[in-house]
DNA sequence: ATAGGGACATACGAAGCGTATGTCAATTGG
DNA sequence: CCAATTGACATACGCTTCGTATGTCCCTAT
């Protein structure tokens, strides 16, 4: 008859991530008022304490829900290219074309190194760095990359397309501002290759 | 017998700028208490509000503040090398290092996204951004560097810089990490040399 | 010399947050 | 099948902090 308590309780955790994840991409965290928008997840704030210790832990929460979505869709792009080099490309742009989003940018880029810290050190969201990584020390094993170490260039990589997702989606013509970063990042890719 | 009234002004401004500088590198911006450091430069929050609009417009004044400094290091490095490639690496090894400050990624790079929004946009913090670009255009001048849009360029490598800083000083053992970091940039900076 | 305005202080009101406490339902052991 | 207990959540309270409205004083200019 009743649905069992586990299944009663991840519901409440999923509609409170949910409603933060809203709010928080809407107004930004500092200006989400907690009592507004447990309210609209039909709680209270007495839910979000119990379960998230407070609003930084749901912040936690809900990036990490957003990097696994991420990542998911990092390591699809990557499948489906004909080559590997190529994969490695796409996975890159795909990386950008994600970080245009305003939602990943509020929660992910600004507020979350804000109030979580550097992102480097995060348990969650390191997930797409890992990908990257991988792919890197793949494209070595195949001789196609110069013998660099995989991490370290994986964590450029990402800086370097993190801030020129942020740099195109914040620009005044942003359809311009991405024409002239996505084939300079391609070329910085290029550089990687063995001669 | 009095200082003249202009002089007040700037002390007053210079006295708030500095003591917000240390409360937000201590803190973090959001855990600093305007009424805590404004006493603490003998005023209230009245000259706050007065001068600077509030607490953002306050935390705006502190990063041009430290970005001037920073610009000022980095073009001092840039002229001290033999010659105008190794000023290039200089100039950005020097930004790392820079941006290993914890004052500098608390305020700079954290807080600041988070409260005035992307950095890129800001009307100051693009001095170092400048800087680079001049660099590159500089070194495609004399025919070492590959024909890419010297901004985007410049942008990519602040970018990736940016990350790697923070990378290294919120690691474990940010020693090792700037040994596996360094020359990564560096190989990454080669990558831009015509071929 | 005297308006006038600007530089700051003071006082007040309004949120918003964390915690301490309360309640009810669901599980578990006998 | 029935207590006892745990845990999921709500309610209530106080504290901090912020923005603004108002007040005062001292330079400065004419």
């Amino acid at each position: 008859m009743h649905k069992p308590r586990q299944e009663m309780i991840a519901e409440t955790r999923a509609k409170l991530i949910a409603a933060a994840r809203k709010a928080f991409a809407e107004k930004g965290y500092a200006e989400s008022n907690m009592d507004d928008f447990t309210a609209e997840a039909g709680l209270t704030r007495g839910a979000l304490y119990h379960h998230f210790g407070g609003k930084p832990g749901l912040l936690a929460a809900v990036i990490e829900q957003i990097d696994t979505e991420m990542n998911g869709r990092l390591q699809a792009d990557a499948r489906k290219a004909p080559t590997r080099w190529q994969g490695f490309i796409d996975e890159n742009i795909g990386y950008i074309e994600m970080a245009l989003d305003p939602e990943i940018q509020r929660i992910v880029l600004r507020d979350g190194p804000a109030v979580l810290g550097d992102p480097s050190t995060w348990p969650s969201a390191n997930a797409c760095v890992r990908s990257i990584t991988a792919s890197v020390k793949a494209l070595q094993d195949e001789g196609i990359v110069a013998d660099v170490d995989p991490e370290t260039t994986a964590r450029l990589i990402t800086g370097a397309t993190t801030y020129a997702a942020q740099w195109i989606a914040n620009s005044d013509d942003p359809e311009a501002t991405s024409k002239r970063a996505i084939p300079a990042v391609r070329q910085m890719l290029e550089g990687l290759r063995r001669k």
